[in-house]
DNA sequence: CGGCTGATTGAATCAGATCAACTGCTGTGG
DNA sequence: CCACAGCAGTTGATCTGATTCAATCAGCCG
């Protein structure tokens, strides 16, 4: 359970907690402490439901610490994660500003400490702050990006190739890396199953582009890898 | 080509432009005055492409009439058709906010005028009017929630329950409406092909759910649709 | 040492894509 | 007015990537 001190003490707790936010990150602090007055602080286990898709909600999160899954379920049992969320990073904007319920279930992963910032108390800031109206714009559409990208890899791409450019994604300039996630969740978040993961894997491997210990990947043949990426070349 | 008188005339035909995008619809005047200032009128010839997938760019636009078919292309040629806007609609917000280059690419299908709105201009105009702002977040949120609901259909659900979900979507009250593409298309928008479109859709009007003729759908079974867009029921 | 979870492998199956042929419609030009 | 080119749509036969089901294996912790 959280402190219930009034005022001064439990506001600035959720001040600086605020300020960790990326979103919230170059807020004037007048604006911050604003946000704060309105802001609640939650505390999830590991494994807790945050919200639940179609359930009505108005509140956008912001992560302390810990760290967050938000992901779509099938009635057969099969899930899409649609992101994976960590320290600094805000999600849930849209039931802010489109009135609509949780499109999507968010599960805290680890222990995790949250500032949730209901509708109206955001609204009023982004309105009185024209910087903040902008950087909210910005990760929306970061957002959307990201979605285009997915729903083309998965329309329009095979599994190979969505692996592959994940892996490239990760790796970035370097060459090793570590996964951030067990297969089974980097299956879901390639919208396939694990089985088939571990299979396109070891095709992966077995063609010579990267080299996989454990959870370490090594990059290979990053030329290789790209042509698998892009679907110029069949594993 | 465009009339390309000076200072009022031009200015007040885009204003009157402006005015008939839902996004800019509730504006002040002076507003509308301002943005029409930075404002530019694009005229595309069916067929005509309006600006194309990695191509930097950093104008939204706004559908003054036509309409226009945003995709995304593959290696191989398949297309996924992302929306389909018409008169009133804006779309390539994502470039004004997030300095991407443009995700899709997007084409007129007929003869359309279109306003097109350079980033700075458009940034001045919500930060100084935060209503627009607003309206712009609800937008992008709107636009988040349909691409969630897309990634979800794609991934986990097959082809009749998408077909199924769409009919229910286009049918709304009623029980009869008019395909709004031709079914090619709509076979891109649905993430498959025109060959198993047309199987599907046999196989919906054999279990007596829908009626076809042409371009209209009748639905006849709207329980038993309904199950088979959420999955529950095979066909 | 069990027992659990995560990961891998094999065999069978299936939904959807591909390839190819064919129908029907529409508009154009001889 | 008919012939025919051309595109949209359908239908059939086949192929294939991916899922399903089942069994096994590896690592980890109590």
């Amino acid at each position: 359970m959280e402190a219930r001190g009034e005022g001064q003490g439990r506001s600035s707790v959720v001040e600086r907690d605020l300020g960790r936010i990326t979103l919230f990150a170059d807020l004037e602090s007048a604006q911050l402490r604003a946000l704060a007055e309105v802001a609640v602080r939650r505390v999830c286990a590991r494994g807790e439901t945050i919200f639940h898709e179609a359930e009505p909600g108005s509140v956008l999160y912001g992560i302390v610490s810990g760290l967050v899954r938000v992901f779509k379920t099938s009635p057969v049992g099969r899930e899409l994660t649609l992101h994976q969320f960590g320290p600094g990073d805000a999600f849930a904007e849209v039931v802010v500003f489109s009135g609509h319920p949780y499109p999507a279930t968010a599960e805290a992963l680890e222990d995790t400490v949250l500032v949730g910032l209901p509708r109206e108390g955001l609204r009023q800031a982004i309105a009185r702050d024209p910087d903040l109206a902008l950087a909210m714009l910005g990760l929306l559409s970061q957002r959307l990006v990201v979605f285009v990208a997915k729903l083309e890899q998965l329309s329009l791409k095979e599994v190979p190739a969505r692996l592959a450019s994940h892996y490239l994604v990760l790796a970035g300039e370097k060459s090793r890396f570590q996964l951030d996630m067990p297969k089974h969740r980097l299956a879901s978040y390639l919208g396939t199953i694990p089985e088939t993961l571990s299979r396109v894997q070891s095709k992966l491997s077995d063609a010579g582009l990267v080299a996989i210990r454990g959870h370490e990947v090594e990059i290979l043949d990053r030329q290789g890898l790209e042509n698998v990426a892009l679907g110029l070349a069949v594993v």
